[in-house]
DNA sequence: GACCTTTTCTTGAATATTGAACTAGATAGA
DNA sequence: TCTATCTAGTTCAATATTCAAGAAAAGGTC
């Protein structure tokens, strides 16, 4: 059989082309899905409501710009962009680090936890409708395993051992 | 149990909570690999890719723009900006519509379709190395199942009723 | 300490996306 | 035909993202 360099195949099996469109469809309309969901009930895009649950769930609230991106997975200039944004809302504020003079904390307030509070169980109920509901048991464990493997192959190198990822 | 007004639980199960992350994470990564790959190799952001390859197969290699933004799933605006990218770098040029003078058809040009071409091989080999290699055929197929409830889950309501995106 | 490298975070410019407003042409009904 | 409405596509302004460059502090090493 023709191979790659890199020793596979050269073209997708008619199966994995189907399965890849539909993963691109299926996961487009997702995120378009959630992206204007949020929009509308909390006035942000789907990433930055990201932050908002990651800062919730960090002791006292707050993390570490970088630690924070790391998590979110991006980058820290989207990072320092959104928290600019954010904190216009007066849903997050920077504080500085103690014990790193170049570091900042995120920190969110009161008023980004009530929001958040608010909204939460609209989202919740968005994704179990467009996921959760509409697939069986087996289907889901089934999922998770499969965006694991995925995730841990696009891991980049050297990441922390403990797979925060299952966390 | 609690419900909420839609009639489904509250919040996610444990499970529910874990899978979704891992959805997030794992897509999140896909596509910025994805993105990443094709700019360096072709010079675009994946969305355009995939532009460019729904013109490939279409017959005589051109569109109406709004059949292209619907098989793409963009709107017809972000389309817009997209093809007068696209027309600058020579691969797609636009083209008055004969039966409908609204109209425009996108075509991709002889340049645009040698850079596809050139490009594909890699492409694939990135998505097959990022997903097909890593999992089982059972995950496979079971993957194309699961994406294509979540898929017709979220379509807009009248779609086309020969399910498109089986094609 | 002096020097070099690394880490942390921000900034600015170029590019991309969104949503609303708009133009031109098509369509349908009187 | 006249008119109202709809559709195709573009444009603008506001927002978001990327990438490269930069400032400031931390961490080595001599």
């Amino acid at each position: 059989m023709t191979t790659t360099s890199t020793g596979g195949p050269l073209w997708l099996t008619d199966e994995e082309q189907s399965v890849w469109r539909a993963y691109l469809h299926a996961t487009t309309l997702m995120e378009d899905h959630l992206d204007r969901q949020l929009q509308r009930d909390a006035g942000m895009p789907h990433i930055y409501y990201g932050l908002l649950v990651h800062l919730s769930q960090a002791p006292r609230r707050r993390m570490r710009m970088t630690e924070l991106a790391k998590d979110a997975k991006i980058t820290r200039s989207r990072l320092s962009h959104a928290v600019a944004r954010l904190e216009k809302n007066g849903w997050v504020r920077r504080e500085e680090c103690p014990s790193d003079k170049r570091g900042q904390n995120a920190v969110l307030t009161d008023e980004g936890f009530e929001m958040l509070a608010r909204s939460a169980p609209g989202h919740v109920d968005a994704v179990r409708h467009a996921m959760f509901a509409r697939l069986t048991p087996d289907q889901v464990a089934s999922l998770g395993e499969i965006m694991q493997v995925i995730a841990t192959g696009l891991q980049p190198e050297g990441v922390d051992a403990d797979l925060p990822w299952l966390r």
